[in-house]
DNA sequence: CTGTTAGCGCCTTCAT
DNA sequence: ATGAAGGCGCTAACAG
């Protein structure tokens, strides 16, 4: 560590550490000239202020977290660009963690997030967070917290979500309207209140369309593709199923997969309508139906929301909530059948 | 900020404040009694130590930078899941910063990150770095860097890389033994080092098949998708193509959404095969054939070289280099044409 | 305009 | 076995 810093600066420039600070952060109370020598020999040590130092003095990290439940996954890759787009252009950092979708990871994450290492977060909740003390807890330590798509109903926050009982409504009149009478609905985990809200709009098209609801064809799923798949492939053999709506993506490509695993035709025999941000879904063939979230924009919004509340030093209200719309993105098969 | 503190936790027991702090780390000088004491209190009021006063005083952070060009893509998701999950386990945590593929910006962040924010970078350089200074910058300042991927050829680091030439072999020798006389090449920039190893592989088979090498045959694909899926376009118009070798996923997809566009079909009119991790990559009609780089592996072996070296307080020197196996993909067509 | 001083919270000698 | 003191690098209040 041969640091250069400010009493190394100082001393070069005969000249006192806090006078050097304040020329740096361009202090109308220090001479002109003096600053301009100051910043010539900063530049050319290439002086760059202690991080931690300074987040330490001034209680604020300019660091943001970021908890989400994994990665692979074109939803939240889309996301973490939105947010390091606008964190970069507000001067923010941003750290990352993933749950992987473990309830336990998402507590000890956020125990030690707690400690002013961030200055606020941004989290997609765990599919398995039914138990929210942790959340509560940095609630408690007001550290801003803003939920994006996976939100804590629980709690009276920000959040930014997409609207999921409309996308989910109109997902599966999109199915209906096609001729699909056994439409199985398949989530991702029963305490998440996206898979709720979709299923809700769900139910709520097929009531609208006096189609009764049938228990028997939820399913949900897991961590594994794999599994997911053996699940579906069981589903399609035990009942009768025209129609697949899958509230993740993930649970869309098993879908696919497990149709072609039975050799099923995916228009004739069953539909497949899914949540999805994939691009290459649209080469399937048939190209997948997908509901499409504004994820880069949840991304964006989400930060810009946080960022404002750090730098205003606002407190932040449910009421800044956003609900963003998915669209649904049909396109036509290019099948040479 | 009522921040529980070591200062709070010792007023509470009636110590000092380093005699809390040396049971919490647990110093042999504490009565056994005493540590336990501390512990439970500690724990009852969630003490944890503040970050950014523990890293000034120790000059290290237990943070590293990750670096890389984009995350919506499936090789560079999988990477941070490798890196995260090493992180973790190590205790450190993961800042992240993307280039998007900016010489500028990765300029930038080079410079920021030279302050002690973080003790180590794992990176994959901006295609457009042909100037390396910034990289150099942190080699001087004796930053721990890691490249993997797309490394700097000029430097003399640590690298963890793909059998880039190997693969690229391969991958034409497929298309050769496939039939292909007039293979594309398609890379994302000149100034990458995959790009070129990955052509020397391509131009080596051609070689050994006695095909001659056709620079027309070769595109240097840019940002956008739409633009590059216009010069395949033109390239599959104006030259005579029957196999098309993608570097990168991005251009396998976009050579995919070509031939559809021309209505070339693909196994027959054009082959195709392309350096991709994409999962469903499997489902299209016929699947795509492809180099599968072990891209979470990838992110697990960088951060761990880097760890240990940070823990150990050792050097990195460009002999604890590793060069993993990409594997080639071939799944069979279930096109009922 | 510039300098002095006093911490931010933690860790580490050194003394008791 | 415990405590006192100094300092990591920076900032902000207050003097001069």
């Amino acid at each position: 560590m041969s640091s250069v810093n400010l009493k190394r600066l100082a001393q070069e420039l005969n000249l006192s550490i806090s006078a050097v600070s304040k020329a740096l952060r361009d202090s109308h109370e220090i001479a002109v000239d003096t600053k301009e020598r100051v910043r010539a020999l900063a530049r050319e040590l290439r002086y760059e202020p202690n991080p931690h130092a300074s987040s330490l003095r001034r209680q604020k990290s300019k660091t943001i977290g970021v908890v989400i439940p994994e990665v692979a996954n074109s939803f939240f890759s889309l996301v973490i660009n939105g947010i390091e787009e606008v964190a970069r252009h507000n001067g923010y950092h941003v750290l990352i963690y993933l749950t992987h979708e473990d309830h336990t990871r998402e507590a000890a994450i956020a125990q030690y997030l707690a400690n002013g290492r961030v200055d606020g977060i941004l989290m997609s909740v765990a599919s398995e967070s039914a138990d929210f003390a942790h959340l509560q807890e940095l609630k408690n330590k007001n550290i801003p917290i803003v939920f994006f798509d996976r939100v804590c109903e629980e709690m009276a926050t920000v959040r930014v979500t997409t609207n999921d009982f409309e996308s989910g409504y109109k997902a599966t009149q999109h199915l209906l309207e096609a001729g699909c009478r056994r439409i199985a609905y398949l989530l991702i985990s029963e305490h998440l209140s996206i898979g709720q809200k979709r299923m809700q709009g769900y139910q709520q098209a097929l009531e609208d369309h006096a189609i009764p609801f049938d228990a028997n064809l939820i399913v949900s799923g897991h961590q594994s593709n794999e599994h997911n798949r053996m699940l579906i492939q069981q589903l399609l053999e035990t009942q009768k199923v025209d129609g697949i709506f899958a509230s993740v993506e993930r649970l869309a490509i098993s879908s696919y997969e497990a149709c072609k695993a039975l050799n099923l035709s995916i228009p004739g025999d069953v539909k497949i309508i899914g949540f999805s941000n994939l691009e290459i879904a649209s080469l399937l063939d048939p190209p997948l139906t997908a509901i499409k979230q504004p994820a880069y924009a949840m991304g964006r919004e989400a930060a810009c929301i946080l960022f404002t509340a750090l730098d205003k030093n606002r407190a932040l209200t449910a009421s800044q909530s956003l609900v963003l719309n998915s669209e649904l993105i049909e396109r036509k098969s290019t099948a040479r059948n």
